[in-house]
DNA sequence: TATGAATGAGCATTCATTCAT
DNA sequence: AATGAATGAATGCTCATTCAT
């Protein structure tokens, strides 16, 4: 029997050294060779894992989109208005992981444009957040019904446009900024 | 000098046609040939124009990020809170020209990561775009000094937040909403 | 030995295999996964009962050709007549068995020229076959000597001529109109 | 202006490589680089003037297909009689351009069966040919109507039977004792 | 005996770039 | 100024082969 291979566990460990090929060198650097070579494998093996490349990178985007839901779980035991705020600045970029994260999804926007596959990917993950913050607005009695949505795009719209610029500019958003900003439309 | 107009004017020329082109097929579409097709040249004209294809990249990108610009003279005749709104929503993704200029922009936020050229061009076209919502800020009155600055990086963010969603979900961005966002956040 | 003779069966059901695949798709598509799939194995077991792929083609080969001489045995009944019109027309595509067996042959002219080994396979199966023919056209009295020799030729040369037809254009060569022209042949 | 070239011209040249290429060491050694080093040139010149490698296959067969008839201009001033034998002499296999033009033909017989495209070019060409031979059997008076058809398709099979017999065992082979097979028959 | 994970050389193809015209 | 023929490095991908299990 040959040796057995957990297909999953090395598909995201594939998709994690294709994120970090990316955040350093974009999409467009991120070839086959790179990523093998990141992930300590050959050209070979990511086919072997992946049908083509396309899968590999749609892969790459979906497990760093399921990031931002990686800590849910603990939110369980919160009030609604801390699972609000913990469910927000959680999606910030305030540390590596999420700030790898925000760059890997950041840079297939770019790449949305050629692959109807990923757009679909990126919106329904972006409906699915809406729908969860708009599901805490309400539980919190901050607003109902159609307002509550309203204020939830306009919550994540806030927190899309911190992270665009922590990402860009992050000298001048350090993590306290980004909260403090968040914490500021939480206030109000 | 008559040459250097039309140089610049034919420099423009193809930017557009490249931001086309990025909009309909991503930067990864975007080959010399097919810029060069979409501009009705060969490639060799896009060579003659731009010294390799970053040029003419990082070109399209200035171009773009221009637009933001475009519409500043008008506001001259404005009072401080008319010309800070009017900054504001004519940096929306509402008709077909900004909605390209943002489509550029997003596209190129992938291939910043690669190219530091890229990010500091786009790093200082937002510092500039801050500075000049920071200063119609202090205009108005709202707020001064640091705070000045918090409250401009507050809009943008905004801003930014809400085109980012207006580019992937166009159908539920239409562009009353995405001002009527805008307009309650001044109003605060 | 019952293990060698399972050996040699297999390498026959996997050079079945390997023929039909070949006929399906030609040479080129008969790769050792496709193969290894249409006989209902892995990989791995092909290796394991050819060296290598060109072991397993030219195996294939071999059977393929062994299959003009399937029906020898019931030849030793019959007359001379009988017995060269029965090798003549036997050695027809005029059924599924020997059409496979015919465009396998062909698939590897091909082959031959850049493999000696195969081409060899070849030349010896058609000069074994062309001296079967040239016995018999003596036991028929037809022929003597060199002069023997040439009348199988051309007998040879009209069958391998017709198959070649019948091959590529089976619409206008039923079995019946191939087993004429032979006859044709024989009867002058 | 840019260097002009005759497309077509270098379309036969780079054809022509291919042949040779094919001759020597199969269709499976006909890779991109190896028919771009035996013309002379680098391999994007081939994509250059062919889309890709099976569109320089396809035109390599049929321009090698297109050799039966070089020679079909001198026929005009011949008699029936000699038209007819000078169209099937001149298809054998007798000198190094006509091997070469066989070698190739019999080469593609393996990839038709993966290709359809090829396999109809292969069989307008037989068709083209058959209908050839037919007229000049008419012409000469030996056959007519569906008789001719006969004795053309029988002319072909041996012609084709001896060449393919000459391709695989040209030792025994030489182009008088072809020839006199031909002559053979139609003395008959 | 048989598996299938992994390799890595080799493939066709794309494409930015050069340059003679 | 503009062309487009030609280059050749780099890419995604295929596939025969190896080998630990």
């Amino acid at each position: 029997m040959p040796r057995q291979v957990d297909h999953d566990e090395r598909r995201h460990e594939l998709a994690a050294a294709a994120a970090r090929v990316i955040a350093r060198s974009g999409v467009a650097g991120a070839t086959m060779r790179e990523v093998a070579a990141e992930a300590g494998w050959t050209t070979g093996a990511l086919t072997h894992h992946f049908h083509d490349k396309r899968a590999l990178l749609r892969f790459t985007l979906e497990a760093s989109l399921e990031g931002r839901w990686a800590r849910r779980q603990r939110r369980r035991a919160m009030t609604p208005d801390e699972a609000l705020r913990s469910t927000l600045v959680d999606a910030l970029p305030t540390d590596d992981a999420s700030l790898l994260h925000w760059t890997v999804t950041v840079a297939f926007c770019a790449q949305a444009s050629g692959d109807p596959e990923l757009a679909v990917t990126q919106r329904d993950a972006y409906r699915e957040f809406r729908h969860e913050v708009t599901s805490l607005v309400t539980s919190c009695g901050r607003a109902h019904g159609e307002g509550a949505t309203r204020e939830a795009e306009r919550l994540i719209a806030l927190l899309d446009g911190v992270a665009l610029q922590a990402l860009f500019d992050p000298a001048t958003w350090p993590a306290e900024r980004q909260i403090a900003v968040i914490d500021d439309a939480l206030r109000r």
